[in-house]
DNA sequence: TTAATCACTTAGTACTACTCAA
DNA sequence: TTGAGTAGTACTAAGTGATTAA
């Protein structure tokens, strides 16, 4: 048990009084330095207003009163320090606390009260440097840009900036963005905002060539059918069949549509795009309007407090009823995602936090309100359709999930130092006797070396069929011996993966064993699953999961890329070309982790034209060359008037310098142009790559960091900008 | 031990606003 | 000035991995 000696006593009360003095002393100190800055921030903003003898008055007249006020406050001070020597040492302590108290309450006051004058002048300055600038426009203008500049300058409070939530220099991050960890003390929100009703429209559907005014219900999945005319979804079947069968059951008994072949839309799909068309042929100052009006709505809800920060949410719109999208061959695309009601929707809100209103569905209720501190987020809903929920939660720029995403890259960091003892390890246990065993190895060498995913099972009667290691089958695999293994299948999101690999020959022996015998549409690895391997990884670092694997890969490629540019011939190089050898670096981490997107639409059209384009620059050169020779034969001049080429033979050289660069750069364009056509970069810039050896980068070769991020993915990433050239991932 | 659930990250698509060359 | 192409962003589907329940 804990004991206190005399001695100890005495320590603390000399300590408690020191601490005391010192407060005092402080808040003291704070004062003046409020009434010193305040001061300062008058005058600077009085001076900056006019300077004409009224305003100057004012200001005599302000400081003066100023002066007796603060006179008065220090009376008031010194009369209550001797008060307060004077009293008992209790008594005396409990005044202390009060006086603190009031002090504090009078500086918050104090404060305010310096805001609203600040407001105030601000709006008198406004006033002013309207009609100063109507004054001056009036007199020759003299250096009007000058005074109004400064004005800004000067007005500016603190009212006009919100103060930088730096969570990335908390102490308890590391703690704080584990998962399961506390989130919160306080919480507060506003709720969620309800997908807008369904407005129907009356345009009628043809049935068979007869014109049929749908009732509501059937109108509106209807009129969502028509939503994805123009998309591969029109002419999928399961999509198409799921479609109708959700139709029909809206239908009114004893309707005459009976079949999907006689129902033409395109009356309801000549309305979806005239209603398109009209809002896109708004004016610009209407478009401005209508986005600030919805900014007002939707900026009620768009922020959640934490701890009494405030932070961005996500997704806070609940989706609204569609004909649902699921990509590949899921089985469920075409039916029907419901509307959410409030009764579907979970709430997450601090215990002492105000429950937010149900807002535009009158009558309706959350199905219920909890208080999870340990959990990121603030609402969760059942899916219209799939049988799971989904959550409400913060944006990637907000510190809930910006200090797990930091962690992550440092996890991936630690990664590359103990890469060499997990080779070994599973390099001596593909050996293995235990089939099991030799299965965990030799996923783990694909895992490692193509950044493949885990792939755990699926319900296919719910989910599209897509694999990843785990539950590759034998189908995917074909092995051409000595050690080749041609990988085909489709992954996340229904991606097809394609790929030939030179393997290590253990691991071709192994998945020869594994799939002998085995019938196509079973397992490779069918001893094993996700979690075994997990497991198996937590041998060499507590945090370490299949997945961490691709976030190494990604940023060690990068930089293993990055590490390529060549610093002496910096100078010779522009910003485009910069950017172009990150971009390419970006491309060798997106084909590895197999990021892909759809080819534009008009790219092979786009294609074609820059082709010809290419021709034409290409003959122009040759026009040029064969113009410079007949200059130097003196034979030239009726030519060159006819084609407007130039006159004399230097003009031609320096033509043809133009035309060749023009050539090199539409050439390039084209490559990056083909080579770019179905790889995305941007998957791995915001999820896989080390931002930090991004902006080392920038740094070291002076490219501006707004070519390579965006200003979404600077937001995301704040803790990484002031990361030296010297950064290295390891 | 296995399956289900929960909580989160990763992913491509669709749309809009912006940019730049013709 | 226009229109094609691109960048940026909102949206939401589809993964992973830990925890909980059976």
């Amino acid at each position: 048990m804990e004991t206190t000696n005399g001695h100890d006593k005495k320590d603390k009360k000399e300590k408690k009084e020191k601490k005391e003095k010192k407060e005092k002393k402080d808040d003291k100190k704070a004062e003046e330095a409020d009434e010193k800055e305040k001061k300062e921030k008058k005058e600077k903003t009085e001076t900056a207003e006019t300077g004409d003898a009224a305003k100057k008055e004012k200001k005599d007249k302000g400081e003066e009163k100023k002066e007796k006020k603060d006179k008065k406050e220090k009376k008031d001070k010194k009369e209550k320090k001797d008060k307060a020597n004077k009293e008992p040492k209790e008594k005396k302590d409990k005044k202390d606390k009060k006086d603190k108290k009031e002090r504090r309450e009078k500086r918050k006051l104090r404060k305010e009260q310096k805001l609203k004058q600040l407001a105030d002048q601000r709006k008198k300055a406004h006033k002013i440097g309207l009609k100063g600038s109507k004054m001056l426009a009036s007199k020759k203008r003299k250096a009007p840009a000058q005074s109004q500049t400064e004005l800004k300058v000067l007005l500016k409070t603190e009212d006009d900036y919100e103060p930088v939530n730096r969570w990335w220099e908390r102490e308890d991050g590391a703690e704080s963005g584990k998962r399961g960890a506390k989130k919160w003390d306080t919480f507060e929100h506003h709720g969620l905002l309800f997908a807008p009703d369904y407005e129907p429209h009356r345009v009628p559907l043809i049935y068979d060539g007869e014109r049929v005014e749908l009732p509501p219900e059937a109108e509106e999945i209807a009129y969502y059918w028509t939503s994805v005319k123009g998309t591969p979804y029109e002419t999928k079947d399961i999509f198409m069949k799921n479609f109708w069968k959700t139709f029909k059951e809206v239908l009114p008994k004893g309707s005459k549509i009976k079949d999907f072949k006689k129902c033409d839309f395109s009356l309801m799909a000549d309305y979806r795009e005239a209603e398109r068309q009209k809002r896109l042929n708004r004016t610009k100052e209407e478009k401005e309007a209508e986005k600030a009006k919805n900014a007002k709505e939707t900026e009620w809800f768009s922020y959640a407090i934490v701890n009494g920060v405030r932070e961005k949410l996500g997704n806070y719109k609940l989706e609204p009823p569609q004909l649902f999208r699921g990509r590949g061959e899921h089985p469920k695309q075409g039916l029907l995602k419901k509307r959410t009601f409030p009764e579907s929707v979970t709430l997450n809100i601090g215990e002492t936090a105000c429950v937010p209103k149900v807002v535009g569905m009158p009558g309706h209720a959350w199905r219920d309100v909890v208080h999870e501190n340990t959990v990121q987020w603030i609402a969760n809903f059942e899916d219209g359709l799939l049988t799971e929920s989904k959550y409400v939660s913060f944006a990637a720029t907000s510190g809930l999930k910006g200090q797990p995403d930091m962690l992550k890259y440092d996890r991936a960091k630690r990664l590359v130092r103990i890469i060499g003892s997990i080779r070994t390890s599973y390099e001596k246990m593909w050996t293995s006797r235990n089939v099991a065993d030799r299965q965990k190895a030799t996923a783990t060498y694909f895992i490692d070396k193509l950044a493949l995913r885990v792939g755990g099972e699926k319900d296919t009667e719910e989910e599209a069929d897509t694999v990843g290691c785990c539950s590759l089958r034998v189908e995917h695999l074909k092995l051409t011996p000595p050690q080749t293994i041609h990988l085909d299948f489709l992954g996340k999101d229904s991606i097809r993966y394609t790929n030939s690999v030179e393997v290590a020959k253990q691991v071709f022996d192994n998945v020869q064993g594994f799939i002998k015998g085995k019938k196509q549409e079973e397992q490779v690895f069918d001893k094993i699953s996700p979690a075994d391997l997990n497991e198996y990884f937590k041998n060499f670092m507590e945090d370490l999961s299949a997945k961490v694997f691709r976030t190494y890969n990604a940023s060690y490629t990068l930089q293993d890329e990055l590490n390529k540019f060549d610093v002496s011939k910096r100078s010779q190089l522009s910003q485009e070309q910069l950017l172009q050898f990150y971009n390419d670096a970006n491309r060798q981490v997106a084909i590895l982790c197999n990021h892909q997107k759809a080819e534009s639409k008009g790219h092979a059209q786009a294609m074609e034209k820059m082709k010809l384009q290419a021709k034409e620059i290409e003959q122009t050169y040759k026009r040029l060359k064969t113009h410079l020779h007949r200059l130097q034969e003196g034979k030239a001049s009726k030519e060159a008037e006819g084609q407007k080429l130039p006159k004399d033979a230097e003009g031609t050289k320096k033509k043809m310098m133009e035309v060749k660069l023009r050539l090199h750069k539409h050439r390039t364009n084209m490559e990056t142009r083909e080579a770019n056509k179905t790889v995305s970069l941007g998957t791995s810039k915001v999820n896989y790559m080390d931002p930090r050896i991004t902006v080392a980068f920038c740094k070291k070769v002076d490219l501006a960091i707004e070519r390579v991020f965006p200003k979404t993915v600077r937001t995301k990433f704040p803790w990484a900008m002031h990361f030296k050239s010297t950064y290295v991932f390891e």
